[in-house]
DNA sequence: GGCCAGGTGTAAA
DNA sequence: TTTACACATGGC
């Protein structure tokens, strides 16, 4: 199926609407930082307003050598906002330990992690591991949620697999910037497609 | 009171 | 390989 719009034409129609005014420089709040990791997890299926009352809980325990330290059921009582408390405590923590141990500091987590190794883990999927790879370690990956989907489908763009929306969003976008920009591009467009979601309410 | 939100894992067909 | 379901809260 051929399409009229490129990615890289969707990406200019939605910078032109001026969604990220109010949005720190990556949309993300924190990039770069352990909390990408724990943000990525908590706000599965959950709304940004729930992961924020979890965070305030977590101001205390936002890097990754405080945060292990915790333990399970008071992991359980501070994330209990975001839902689904049972299996993220258990899921971040395990995370956590296996970040530490397999690559002992975030920094070398940041600079060496591969997409494969994150969806090993329990408790991360496609969209998580791209969070993290781009919003956490500045990777060039375009996350794909049902917003992505959503969105593209206003303009009839519709695929069967995740990995097809990951190809076409990411594709015309890496031809038109520079391989050192293409992490921030990335970060903004998915932003700026779940700011115009919500602004449009798109069904 | 029902529905949804910045999904994932597991079990069954 | 696809489908169905469990997991849980806060806001509208």
């Amino acid at each position: 199926m051929s399409h009229e719009k490129t990615s890289f034409e969707l990406y200019k129609f939605l910078v032109q609407k001026e969604l990220l005014k109010e949005s720190p420089e990556f949309w993300w709040p924190n990039t770069g930082t352990f909390q990408i990791v724990i943000g990525a997890i908590l706000a599965q299926n959950t709304t940004w307003h729930n992961v924020t009352l979890s965070f305030k809980n977590l101001k205390n325990h936002l890097t990754l050598n405080s945060f292990v330290k915790l333990e399970i059921e008071e992991l359980k009582v501070m994330i209990q906002a975001s839902g689904f408390y049972n299996q993220k405590a258990p899921r971040l923590l395990t995370l956590a330990k296996n970040i530490l141990e397999m690559f002992g500091t975030f920094e070398k987590f940041q600079a060496e992690v591969s997409r494969e190794w994150l969806l090993s883990q329990k408790g991360i999927g496609e969209e998580s591991a791209d969070a993290i790879l781009c919003y956490g370690c500045y990777r060039p990956e375009m996350v794909v949620d049902t917003y992505a989907k959503r969105f593209l489908k206003k303009f009839d763009i519709v695929f069967d697999k995740n990995s097809e929306y990951k190809e076409f969003l990411e594709k015309s976008i890496r031809e038109k910037f520079q391989e050192e920009e293409l992490f921030k591009i990335f970060a903004q467009f998915h932003g700026m497609i779940v700011e115009y979601n919500k602004l449009k309410s798109l069904k």
